[in-house]
DNA sequence: CCAAAAGTGTTCAGCTTACACCCATGA
DNA sequence: TCATGGGTGTAAGCTGAACACTTTTGG
């Protein structure tokens, strides 16, 4: 048998990425979500997403699909899981990979499309949203928690350089807590990968705050020498 | 537009399941792997896969297959996550979903299809796999790992009643690392999770270990109460 | 001068880790 | 009786959590 006919008595499937894009805006963490101007659910919200095309890989489908909505591209993305009940979709059904992505959007709030009518929701408030895309955005924020348990994507989600009561309050907002500043500080600063800058931040303060940049060859070392860090 | 026709021009792909198998044999941690009979790669070690019917769930289609080599059914599964390369098939584009599988081989030792040529191998003797395999073996043993930290499963590879020796050694296989017994025993203890049974195992010594049993109604109050417990 | 946010150390409790000897029994 | 694996307690160090006051400066 011809290797290109090995499979054909096996069904095909339509595959989908859809992309949860988490935000920060120095307040509280964001999903931007948009509105369906298309059917199937049209007029609903909704994670954006994209059909998977015949020459590209999953990951690359997430990044079109992420550039589609955003513009951007180079943003922190990670797949999640696939979702594959059999009418989870009305219309069709559709093999779904779920990616959740991290970005500033402060830095790119210009950039987003506005043909998606696309809007950020406080995590918390999302609405309901079409098919099983409720459930990606929950397992998505656990897998978000986790990740900045053990690795730095917390950075991802702020500015390239940023205070320490601003990184505090990501990570309370992530973990729906309230941390000790001093305690955060001190652990923050223990695991050296930030560089405190000569510069201050004085927007929300009038004494004003020491801004940091993120030292990714220090967390590399780090990681080269097997140390996981916790925060 | 018939609702049934909204995706027509969109490319449809195979796709498929794969499963990682992992089984103790009260000394080493296990995957079970088979011996292609079919090409491509025929002859070579893989993952045991099937492709994703019509009318089936991925977790089922991930069942069925996992029942096709072992003849059992309820056993612990979980999705790791979708693998999508362009390439990873040389016969045809297949969009994989990788489930990892936790079995007691002791329980299940006859059951196991003789079809497929199947072989349990010890982590770290494991063969070259075909495709994209050994990267979903990495990936499964790293998510077994984080699975036993914080949740029970580590029970799924034992029978019914174990011992805490028992016990240990298959944390120590999973971790790759060697425990204090004194503080193992504290901790697994501490919990609170396991039931001593007044039956002793004395296969392996001439005093012989006590059994112990899974409480799962302590467990889910433990949940219930919001502990996450680590060892 | 005062309101508002930034910055700074110490103490205590609980947990983790290290460590050594006796017990039961089959051969 | 002895070899083999099972079972037990304690002390030291470390980590995480609680906690209050001073500093800076724009308005």
């Amino acid at each position: 048998m011809e290797i290109s006919n090995l499979y054909k008595h096996h069904p095909r499937h339509y595959v989908s990425v859809d992309c949860i894009i988490f935000g920060f805006n120095g307040e509280d963490l964001k999903l931007l979500c948009i509105k369906r101007s298309f059917p199937p659910e049209m007029g609903k919200w909704s994670l954006m997403g994209g059909f998977l095309g015949e020459n590209e890989s999953i990951d690359e489908a997430a990044y079109r699909v992420l550039e589609e909505l955003t513009g951007i591209k180079h943003v922190f993305l990670e797949q999640l899981q696939g979702y594959g009940s059999v009418n989870r979709d009305p219309a069709a059904r559709v093999i779904s990979l779920a990616y959740y992505a991290l970005i500033n959007p402060g830095e790119y709030k210009d950039a987003i499309s506005p043909h998606f009518s696309a809007k950020w929701f406080t995590l918390g408030q999302v609405p309901e949203l079409v098919f099983d895309h409720n459930e990606m955005v929950d397992k998505a924020l656990r897998r978000l928690q986790r990740r900045c348990k053990t690795q730095p994507v917390g950075f991802e989600l702020l500015a390239d350089r940023f205070t320490l009561p601003q990184l505090q309050k990501l990570y309370e907002s992530i973990f729906r807590m309230t941390y000790d500043k001093r305690n955060f500080r001190k652990k923050i600063l223990s695991l050296g990968i930030l560089q405190k800058l000569d510069e201050k931040e004085k927007e929300t303060s009038k004494k004003g705050a020491y801004l940091y940049r993120f030292e990714k060859t220090k967390y590399d070392d780090l990681m080269k020498r097997g140390i996981h860090f916790e925060i």
